[in-house]
DNA sequence: CGGATCGGTCAATGATACTGACCCAAACGG
DNA sequence: CCGTTTGGGTCAGTATCATTGACCGATCCG
């Protein structure tokens, strides 16, 4: 373990006023190489548990995204859904278009530029996402129940600080108005 | 750190009834979306910048947890590695065996149980390794910073509850001595 | 000695992602 | 009105990460 670079003065938001000592060692290395083990182990087991619903049903994670995001945003164009997911349209139309033809997404073009897709779930869709859902429910209450309801909103801001400013934005969009 | 269960009455979902204000409302629907995004966003970009090296590289994530793992716990053994992968072993040897031949890990008969073998990082696994890490501690590091150590602290307790018990077993062995 | 364990390896399969190229249809701009 | 841009879809090929099931050698242990 060598040089644990101490950064003493990290406070430039917040200003916090540590009590006393371990305050100011939050930023060595060990400190690190535990959210490195938080990161690891709790998004495994965040995943798991609808993972293991989607593969009874020959569907994987990028399905439960795209039932996830649509269901947070109907009428989402394909371009937008994209810019959300980053990925490439090669890799969501794999899973795009299975969802359509099952009858889980629904696509009506849009009104004002005919040329977009707009998405939304149909009932189909809506139970499965909510069956997934649910089973996430399950472990995120858990998680905030026994970490109590200061903690929660130390963990959004934790994760919300490790978006790029990308995903910062999508997800900005998202939490924010319904409209636009 | 054990579990402070402090899982005051859950709220069925709706029925927000806020007494002192936004603190019971934290098990709504909104608010485990909200978890979601976050755990999606937060985590594709907390990979995302080690994820860039490791492709120059012809490696992936999945070389990176071994190097993480073996570098956490000098002379892990194969068996304690995939408990703590929980993957297969076909799996870990499609990453093991290639660090090995390339030379950034090494292989060691155990003393006790010589049917055992000792991984250790070598000084290029190490010197990897430790580039990997260094890009990831700046996303941490500017998350930590601008959440401030309050926020840390109850990001660590949510992801710690977000893990099942085969992972928070593993967890906490990582974090305490490191010696069994 | 015999069974259990630790580790390695075979073959086949599937999910998720990538690149690059190409296409259609609708919108937009001069 | 025509040419370009944009939104969306699709082709073929490739890579990584994971799976299952079977089987083997070496070692440990009762």
């Amino acid at each position: 373990m060598p040089a644990p670079r101490q950064a003493q003065i990290a406070e430039s938001p917040e200003r916090s006023t540590p009590p006393a000592g371990r305050n100011l060692l939050f930023l060595r290395e060990e400190e690190l190489r535990l959210a490195q083990d938080l990161l690891f182990f709790g998004y495994r087991d965040f995943t798991a548990g609808a993972d293991e619903i989607l593969a009874g049903m020959a569907m994987g994670r990028a399905h439960h995204r795209v039932l996830h995001f649509v269901g947070r945003r109907p009428g989402i164009t394909v371009g937008d859904l994209l810019g959300i997911l980053a990925i490439t349209k090669q890799s969501l139309g794999r899973v795009l278009t299975p969802l359509m033809e099952d009858g889980y997404v629904l696509q009506t073009p849009g009104r004002t530029d005919r040329r977009q897709r707009l998405l939304a779930l149909t009932d189909k869709g809506a139970a499965l996402e909510r069956r997934l859902f649910e089973r996430q429910r399950e472990t995120v209450m858990q998680a905030y129940r026994e970490a109590g309801p200061a903690a929660v909103e130390g963990f959004r801001r934790v994760m919300r600080g490790l978006m790029g400013d990308q995903a910062r934005t999508a997800f900005d969009m998202l939490e924010g108005p319904p409209a636009p």
